[in-house]
DNA sequence: ATCATAAAACGACGAATGTTGGGAATCGCG
DNA sequence: CGCGATTCCCAACATTCGTCGTTTTATGAT
């Protein structure tokens, strides 16, 4: 989980861990995750098997906090914040989840039994994290706390996203994470999370 | 998926599997998933190494099935059932959930790292089917497919069980099945499944 | 009871795993 | 600049993995 290559951590330990990531990463765009061998990630990122170790116990922790990372940069980079309205956040949030999933490559093929069930955690705590973030401007009146809330509201956006991209012939992923939208929204009303819906007329970029 | 020791199966597979599954089964209760070799599986279980491959891919592919078999078990056994009122069968299902996270052994240890992620897709799958099963009987009047719904609900429902289990001095579980119930509830009402709630006085045991 | 068939046992294989210890390169800081 | 500490490389180890071909056993229908 403190495993992504953040700001505050040595040069050199951060070049390493983004190496790791980019190799995973091209590799993952021709060959699938589990016939991917720790050799092929060192090698793909010019690093020794060992030092691989020295940064994460298993490929399965290297695609969690890879997945996790980009799927981060990706909601940063859409600049959601919960500075405007929660309503828009809470949207642009599930519009992500919906995005990255569909971005994957090949997520419906037999031989990714072992990609789906890492990246779900990885995921859903970021998610998790944002809408707690975003829950703590808000009076928790409710019968349930905050974690509570947004731990379940994360899965529920998950397994909307996850249900969306499977569907054949499925709408455009905006349509889809306003279907998911309608499902979630009424969890959050118990917090009053959509009052003042669109109030600061703050767009991003 | 269907791999689980089903009924209609040749009896001598079915032994084999439920060797593995009640190998496994004893092996949890004492070591930790990650540490469990195929090799340790099928010793306990009397079987050649080999054979273990005649069954499932691997050892993660077991775990699930085990989990989803004995979850399934635990509801069945309990009279799960949609035959009665909605609300009280979807409260069952969140207490079932609840109950069979709570008796995993030592689920917030560090070195079942691997476990969870796989435990997820199982569980959720099992509580899916049902979910979905009973919307049959309610026509899907909202903006979303029953597939749709089942899913959300399926995934918020295993969020919510597991951030109680993992809360300090939890309540009881039907206490924490009882916050779960209130959040998820608005989803499928938006279905009207609670129409005709306790209408049949059916008490499961 | 017989026999064809399905399933489990067995041995062996190349590859990958996760770990270890030591040495070399690099960085941060005085 | 130089020194300590961190990080990476390297080789090697025992273990496990996943697969294969073959042999042996058990099942169930005739």
């Amino acid at each position: 989980m403190a495993k992504t290559p953040c700001k505050g951590m040595a040069p050199r330990v951060r070049r390493t861990r983004q190496l790791l990531h980019q190799a995973l990463g091209t590799l993952l765009e021709t060959r699938a995750f589990e016939t991917l061998s720790v050799q092929h990630i060192t090698t793909a990122a010019t690093l020794n098997r060992a030092t691989f170790y020295d940064h994460y116990p298993d490929k399965f922790a290297l695609l969690e906090c890879m997945a996790a990372s980009r799927f981060h940069d990706l909601l940063t980079a859409r600049g959601v914040k919960f500075d405007g309205g929660c309503a828009s956040a809470l949207k642009a949030i599930v519009l992500g989840v919906c995005d990255y999933l569909a971005g994957l490559p090949a997520l419906e093929c037999a031989r990714q039994r072992q990609l789906e069930p890492h990246l779900e955690s990885a995921i859903i705590a970021v998610v998790r994290a944002m809408i707690l973030q975003g829950l703590e401007r808000h009076a928790s009146n409710g019968a349930a706390s905050p974690e509570m809330m947004a731990t379940t509201v994360s899965w529920a956006i998950y397994g909307g996203a996850k249900e969306w991209v499977k569907t054949v012939d499925r709408p455009s992923s905006e349509e889809g994470a306003d279907v998911v939208m309608t499902l979630i929204t009424p969890i959050l009303s118990l917090s009053r999370l959509t009052r003042r819906d669109t109030h600061h007329p703050v767009e991003t970029t």
